[in-house]
This record gives C-alpha cells, sequence and structure tokens, in this order.
RNA sequence: GGCGCUAUGGUGCAACGGUUAGCACGUGGCCCUUUCAAGGCCAAAAUACGGGUUCGAUUCCCGUUAGCGCUACCA
C-alpha cells in the first residue's frame, strides 16, 4: 500500500455496522479515497476490515480517458458508492441480469450513490446493437434508472489499448504469437519450457514461451495476454462470499487485447477481463455487484488492477437464477426475457418486489416490500450465498397481490394503458372527468376496476374477460352459456328480469336485488339461477364480480339493454 | 478432468450454538358464497450423508455425495 500523506481514519461503530472513513489525503488531488460500509456479521470477520479499506490513485489514466466518452469531473470528484451494471447486448434482458442490475440499483439509491450503466459490446462478432433499445427499455419498465451512460465500450477502445500498453511496459503483460487454438481446452505447457519440472507444484494451465519473449513470428499479428505471476496466490474480499483466494497457478494468462484484424492495427479490440477493469477504473467503481459466474474471474481483475497500480474495489457477488431443473435459467424455461413479463401484463412494482427477493432477503419474514421499503431496507450483507429457483406461480401471486392491494389511485394509470392497448379506453374515464356511461358517476372507472381487481391476475384480463365494463361489444362465451342458460326458462326469466329493472326509478345495489329476487320467485325458482344466468347476459361470463355490484356499475340502461339482447338472441345460440 | 462456490419442506426465504425448526408460494381439506376470485381456518411436507468440536449443533470444522460456476483472441 501506497503512503497516502495525511489521512485520517476513524472507526465508528453504531450498531451491527462498522463504518471506516478515510478522507482524502489533502497533497494528492489524484488519490481517490471513501468510506466503505462493512457489515460486522460473520462473513465478514473484523481482520478482513483492513482489506476492504479500499482508496485508489488514479495515475496516468486520465490520459485515456480524454480521448472519448469521458466521466464529468464533478463526478469523478464524488465521494461515495458508485455502482455500474455492465449488460452484453448479446441477448435480451433476462431476469438474471435483470435481478443483478436491480441489487446494484437498490445498492446505489440506499447509500446515496451512482449507478451507470455501461454497455459491453467488445465483441463485434456477437454483438447485436439493435438489442440495446430492448435492454434500457426492460430496465426502465423496472424502475432502474441509472445516473451516468450509458457508455459503450466499442468507443472507448483507446483506452483499452493504453492500458494494455502500459501491463505490456510494466512486464505484466506479453505478446503472444500463438494461435488461439493453441490455447484452446486449457491444458497446454510448451514443451521446450519443462526444464524446470516441479517447481512450483504441477503446472494445470496454459502457459506458453512467448511469455519469456519468444522472438516475434513475422506476419502474425499479436495478441496481449496478461502475464500471470509463477506461483503465489492471488485473494480478494467478496461482500457476500466473504474472502477467496485462488492460485496463481490456476489462472491462465488470459488475452488483454485480441490480435490486429487488418493489416492496418497494432491490436483488435479489448477482451472482457481488460474492459470491465479499466472502465471500472475510469468510472471510479466503488462496488462491483455481479453474477456469481464471475466469481472466477476475480482474481484475474484483481491482478490487472494491481498491474495497473491500482487497488480493486469492493466485489459482490449475487447467486446465479435457475430454472425449475435447477440449470441455469435459458430460454427453454420459458419466458426469461424480463420484456415478456411486462407483455404479459406483469406490474413492475410486484416483478421488483420478487426479483429482489430472489437471493436476498431483509431477515425476518416479510415479503410484501413496496419498492421504498427494499430501498430502505437493502444491503449486501442480506445476498444469499445459494442459487434460487425461479418460482412462476410466486411471481403471479405477486402480481395479484399487488393488482389487490395498491392504492386504487397508483393502479388506474396501469388500467388506462392497457385498455389504450386493446382499444377500449374512453377519454371520459379519466380521473377527474370520471363519468359513468350514465353521465352520472364520478368515480366510475376507480369503481369499476375496484370492482374488478380481486379477480384479475395479468393487466390483460381488464381487457378480456372484462370487457363488457368497458365496452358494448362482447361476446358470451359459450362454456358459460352451456352451464348456466341450460334451463328452458332462462329466456322468460331474463326478459321479466328486464321489465322488472327497466321500472326501477333508483339504480342501486338493494333495488336491484329485491327486483331480482321477486322476478324469481314469482316464477317459482332459485334465486341463484336467475342470477347466474343473468351474469352471462349482463356480462358473458361465467366469472364476474357479484352480480348486482356489477349492474350498478354497468348502469340501468346498458343492463336492461344487455338483457333483452340476450333473449333475442338466446334461440340463436 | 482441474479449480472454485453452494447445500433448511416441491419452490423462495427465517432461525448468526439452546425454538415443538418460523413465514410465504404451491398442494389437499374445511368455512364463506350467486359464479369465480379474494379472505379465514386446518393439514401434509425440510435441516443431503458421515465424522468431529461442544454441556448442546440447522448453525462451527473435515470428508463424501450432489448441484452450479469458471476453465475462449465470449461476456
Amino acid at each position: 500500500m501506497r503512503d497516502l500523506g495525511r489521512q485520517e481514519e476513524r472507526n465508528y461503530r453504531t450498531g451491527a455496522v462498522n463504518i471506516f472513513l478515510i478522507l482524502p489525503a489533502t497533497n494528492y488531488d489524484e488519490l481517490y479515497a471513501r468510506a466503505v460500509i462493512v457489515p460486522s456479521n460473520k462473513k465478514c470477520a473484523s481482520a478482513q476490515l483492513d482489506a476492504i479499506r479500499t482508496f485508489r490513485y488514479t495515475e496516468e489514466f486520465h490520459l485515456g480517458g480524454k480521448t472519448q466518452q469521458t466521466m464529468s469531473d464533478a463526478t469523478n470528484r464524488t465521494l461515495g458508492v458508485r455502482v455500474r451494471f455492465a449488460p452484453s447486448p448479446t441477448g435480451y434482458l433476462h431476469v438474471g441480469g435483470a435481478r443483478t442490475a436491480l441489487f446494484n440499483w437498490l445498492f446505489a439509491r440506499r447509500q446515496g450513490g451512482a449507478m451507470i450503466l455501461r454497455v459491453e459490446d467488445t465483441d463485434a462478432e456477437r454483438n447485436k446493437p439493435e438489442l440495446v433499445k430492448g435492454i434500457l427499455d426492460g430496465l426502465q419498465w423496472l424502475g432502474v434508472n441509472w445516473d451516468e451512460g450509458p457508455f459503450y465500450q466499442s468507443q472507448r477502445t483507446e483506452l483499452y489499448r493504453a492500458a494494455a500498453k502500459k501491463c505490456l511496459a510494466n512486464g505484466a503483460a506479453f505478446l503472444c504469437y500463438c494461435p488461439a487454438e493453441k490455447y484452446a481446452g486449457g491444458d497446454y505447457a510448451e514443451p521446450a519450457q519443462d526444464e524446470e519440472p516441479k517447481a512450483g507444484g504441477p503446472r494445470r494451465v496454459a502457459r506458453c514461451s512467448c511469455r519469456d519473449g519468444k522472438p516475434s513470428t513475422p506476419g502474425v499479428k499479436p495478441a496481449i495476454r496478461f502475464k500471470v505471476p509463477l506461483g503465489g496466490t492471488t485473494k480478494f474480499l467478496d461482500a457476500v462470499f466473504g474472502e477467496s483466494e485462488f492460485a496463481n497457478d490456476e489462472i491462465e494468462d488470459f488475452v488483454l487485447l485480441r490480435s490486429a484484424k487488418s493489416e492496418e492495427e497494432e491490436f483488435g479490440q479489448s477482451m472482457y477481463q481488460l474492459g470491465v477493469v479499466v472502465d471500472d477504473i475510469d468510472m471510479r467503481i466503488t462496488h462491483v455487484i455481479r453474477g456469481a459466474d464471475h466469481i472466477s474471474n476475480t482474481p484475474k481483475q484483481v491482478l490487472l488492477y494491481r498491474a495497473l497500480g491500482v487497488e480493486p474495489p469492493v466485489f459482490a457477488h449475487v447467486p446465479l437464477i435457475l430454472g425449475a431443473d435447477k440449470k441455469r435459467l435459458s430460454k427453454r424455461h420459458g419466458a426469461t426475457d424480463v420484456n415478456m413479463y411486462r407483455t404479459e401484463g406483469f406490474l413492475p412494482e410486484a416483478f421488483r418486489n420478487f426479483l429482489a427477493l430472489l437471493g436476498w432477503s431483509p431477515g425476518g419474514d416479510e415479503e410484501f416490500l413496496r419498492t421504498n421499503e427494499l430501498l430502505g431496507k437493502f444491503s449486501l450483507e442480506g445476498v444469499s450465498r445459494t442459487n434460487a429457483v425461479f418460482d412462476r406461480p410466486k411471481l403471479e401471486w405477486y402480481n395479484t397481490q399487488y393488482l389487490q392491494k395498491l392504492p386504487i389511485e397508483e393502479l388506474l394509470p396501469e388500467i388506462e394503458n392497457e385498455l389504450k392497448r386493446s382499444g377500449l379506453w374512453k377519454p371520459e374515464w379519466a380521473s377527474g372527468a370520471a363519468l359513468g356511461p350514465d353521465g352520472r358517476d364520478h368515480a366510475w372507472f376507480a369503481k369499476t376496476v375496484d370492482l374488478l381487481r380481486p379477480r384479475t391476475r395479468l393487466l390483460p384480463d381488464f381487457s378480456s374477460w372484462s370487457r363488457a365494463f368497458f365496452s358494448d361489444d362482447f361476446p358470451r362465451d359459450p362454456a358459460a352459456k352451456e352451464k348456466f342458460w341450460k334451463d328452458p326458462k332462462v329466456p322468460e326469466l331474463l326478459a321479466k328480469l328486464a321489465d322488472a329493472l327497466e321500472k326501477l326509478t333508483e339504480w342501486n345495489h338493494d333495488g336491484c336485488d329485491h327486483a331480482s329476487r321477486a322476478v324469481a320467485e314469482a316464477a317459482g325458482v332459485k334465486a341463484g339461477l336467475l342470477i347466474n344466468a343473468t351474469r352471462v347476459a349482463i356480462v358473458g361470463q361465467a366469472v364476474a364480480p357479484p352480480l348486482f355490484d356489477t349492474m350498478v356499475v354497468l348502469g340501468q340502461r346498458r343492463v336492461v339493454g344487455r338483457l333483452r339482447d340476450a333473449v333475442a338472441g338466446y334461440s340463436k345460440s
């Protein structure tokens, strides 16, 4: 650790949390210091706290930073938490990525820090630029917003090349002329190098003679590989998994920069490991929160940080999301694209609540957590270390809960959008001008939605089976007619009911109730027979809210009209 | 194969050495009821296995097994 100049350090103890605050040294303008919050639980023994205190020296790194997209100076100087979400546009935004983004966002917002979005598109081959929009849309739908970016790695290649060259100059990297295939499959060690038989145990990863400065091969464009130290270990601290240590002999000499694809170029595009580290340094990322599939990449990145003269940030790896068969979630498990959940009609907040509790828990039994509660409770120490299975039934349960429990005024805009989408929306329903079909009822839309919502599972339910509430053009479900229109007395009953209801001077629940029961009684049938038949007549479904509430909401003119229409159509069906 | 990580009912989480192992989803039953939901009540269902450490292990350690991850000039 370098000399930090004047530096103050304090240890505050607040309940379960130790806060180490390292004040910036005044004489190094570039010196970057910050407070790190460390949970004092079993995952982070106090001996490890030292390792977490992170400072950063940016050196001449700014040189590259100025070339293309650069962070603003103001934000660069900001002290505090900075996290990033870094999707790769090789596919849509899948639920695992969405969860990672959500955790980053919750952490940033909770800590009052900054969220940065970075598109990792360094692989020109698989990269599909048109996918970026879908990813951003998905994030926005989820409510995950960002403060800086999106930055595109494909536009920052000079930065990576500068860093790779620095490693070359350092001796931390080497030019490799080997064909890629030679490394593929791992277990490769240049036979000629086998002079020291078992100096540091068996060598298990590819190590070629280029790393010792093999003369260049004419006509072959080299790649730049990182020169992993022989022997020793690399350790790092993970806020979720604790401390881990990897033997350097297990780490391959990973590629930093691809070889040039054309004659004019000296080198090709950056590889993942280089791009992440360089960007995380340049963007001053303090906490790297990402999927656990990156745990094995971390020692490589730590090595790279050190080679670049920078202390690594805090890592927090979050467990993966699996399908029902406990395999990593993929297309064959059904919907994995978050945008499909939007299209299906899930409420973003319900989806967010569900996702947040997949691999994280605030510690108790509460699980219905609205966004502000999530924001108030989120912490890295609550993150689990075990992979979680994506359980669709539970997600659906969350959605029905939100559909039912949300304050009506929060739900209304969602329903309005749904009805607009399906072409059923009428402007006069808008709040403020909420006149009902009969031009009288002031909160008609809200009342109707409130009546409907206990029976809905997804947003489109409002325009499908509830269609008759919003449109006069609705179908009568054949199965419902089969079930409740079987009795031959039905048309006559419905006709009588229409007559009785038409005479009503007051249109309310009890009036409809009494009138209906009187008709049933006069005809000598059970009220249920008439009620069920009437439901099919006025809303076309066997399933609907309580009949008399439905009548009230639909209005007298409509109910009578639909009853007569049903009588007329009865024989035809 | 090598290396790493993980292991509580079918699923998601609680229980931070002492509980009759808790909550929720799902499942089954009952109640409510005018359909269907919602809601209420009840039930079945778990500490992977084997060794330690300890007065005491779901909890700490080791091994086994299983699952997952990484092992690319993918990210």
